[in-house]
DNA sequence: GTCTATAGACGGATAGAC
DNA sequence: GTCTATCCGTCTATAGAC
C-alpha cells in the first residue's frame, strides 16, 4: 500500500488493466491504445498518470519487489532458528499467492520487466538475486550444496506449482496451507545424503 | 535431432543467433534487422530460411518441447516403481540443464511463445500442461494433496534452483549430479504428514 | 541464396485546446 | 484530467534484380 494508494482513483484502474493485458497478451503486445479503450479514456489520458508505457510497469514492479525486500529485511533481523524458517516460508508463501495476478504478469514479462525497474543502470535481476539471498537464509551459505539447493528449488517451486494447482482444487486457502506445510517440511534438515 | 538438420546450415546459424538475442533482450524487442546483422546477412536472407519471425520461434518451441512429450511418452510406458521415478527425475534434470539456452529463452518470453507453437489454435499452454502430466507420473493423481505438492514444486523448482547456481558453482555436471539427487530423494514417499 | 528498395502498418510520445 | 490531432520512428514483410 506504501505507493499504490498515490493520486487519483483512475491510476489504480489503469494499473489494474495493465496487469490483466499484459499477462494474457505479454508486454509488447499490449498497446496503449488498447489499454486506454478498455478504460473508455485515450491514450493522452494515461500520460497524465504515468511518464512512459515502461512507467506503469514500473509501478507495479516497485511494490511487487518491495514486498520481497520487507520479507528479506525482517528475516535478516531474526534469529536463525527452525521457527524464524517456517515464518520466512509462510511470508513467502502468502506474498507469492496473494499477489499472484502481478507476480504472474512479471513471469510472463521477464525480459520486459528486467529491462526497467532501476531506472537506467541497476541490472537488479529482479528474482534471482532476491531468491538466493532468501535461499541464503533458509539455508546457510556455508552448509552443504545438497542443503543450499533444496532451498532454491522448494522457494523456486511454490510459485509454479501455485500456478499449477491454482485452479484445480476447490478451496485455494486450503491449498495454501497445503503449500506452506510442504515447504516447511521440504527444508527441514533431516535426512542424512545417503 | 528430428527438426533440427534440416535445410542448409545457415538455418543453424539463424535459430542460435535468434536464441541468444530473444534471452538477452526479449523477442520483441530484438528485430529482424539485428538479427540479420549479426549474421553479416540481410533481413532479406532470413525470409528464405524462415517465412516468419514467429516461425523462428516456432522452430525453437518444437524442438524443445518435443522433448519433454518424449519423455512423457516414454515414462507413461512404464511401471511406476520408485526407480522409474529416479530416472524420470534424471531424464527431466538432463533436458533442463543441456537445453538451457532455448529453455531460458522461452523462460523469459513465454508471452511470446503461447502466442504460436502450435499453428493459430491450439493453447498449448506449452509448460503448464506438460509439467502436470509430469507430476501425475510422479505422484499418482489419487495421492494426498501434500504429494502431488511435492511433486510439482520439485519440478518446477528443478529448473530455478538451476539458473540460481549455474554460475556459481566450479563443476557444473557436479551440479546437475547434486540436482538429480537432491529431486529424487525430495520425491520420495516419506515422511508421515504430521 | 542473397541483395536493394520500399510498401504498409502501428506504436509511443507530445502539443495544445477545453 | 481528459480530448484531438499529429509527428516521428521502427518494424515486418514483399517485390524484383542479380
Amino acid at each position: 500500500m506504501s505507493e499504490a494508494a498515490r493520486g487519483s482513483e483512475t491510476r489504480a484502474r489503469i494499473q489494474a488493466v495493465a496487469v490483466e493485458l499484459f499477462t494474457e497478451q505479454g508486454y509488447d503486445k499490449t498497446s496503449l491504445r488498447e489499454i486506454a479503450e478498455r478504460l473508455d479514456v485515450t491514450k493522452a489520458a494515461l500520460y497524465y498518470h504515468f511518464k512512459s508505457k515502461e512507467d506503469i510497469v514500473a509501478s507495479l514492479v516497485e511494490d511487487y519487489v518491495g514486498q520481497f525486500d520487507d520479507l528479506i529485511a525482517w528475516a535478516t533481523g531474526q534469529p536463525r532458528t527452525a521457527q524464524t524458517r517456517a515464518e520466512i516460508m509462510r511470508r513467502y508463501v502468502t506474498i507469492v499467492t496473494e499477489g499472484h495476478e502481478v507476480f504472474r504478469m512479471l513471469h510472463q514479462n521477464q525480459a520486459a520487466a528486467q529491462s526497467m525497474a532501476g531506472g537506467k543502470g541497476r541490472r537488479t535481476e529482479l528474482f534471482k538475486e532476491r531468491l538466493r539471498t532468501l535461499t541464503g537464509l533458509l539455508a546457510e551459505p556455508d552448509a552443504s550444496l545438497a542443503e543450499r539447493l533444496r532451498a532454491a528449488i522448494v522457494l523456486g517451486g511454490i510459485s509454479v506449482a501455485w500456478m499449477s494447482f491454482e485452479d484445480q482444487v476447490p478451496d485455494q486457502d486450503e491449498l495454501v496451507t497445503a503449500i506452506i506445510e510442504t515447504g516447511v517440511e521440504l527444508t527441514r534438515h533431516p535426512v542424512a545424503t545417503s
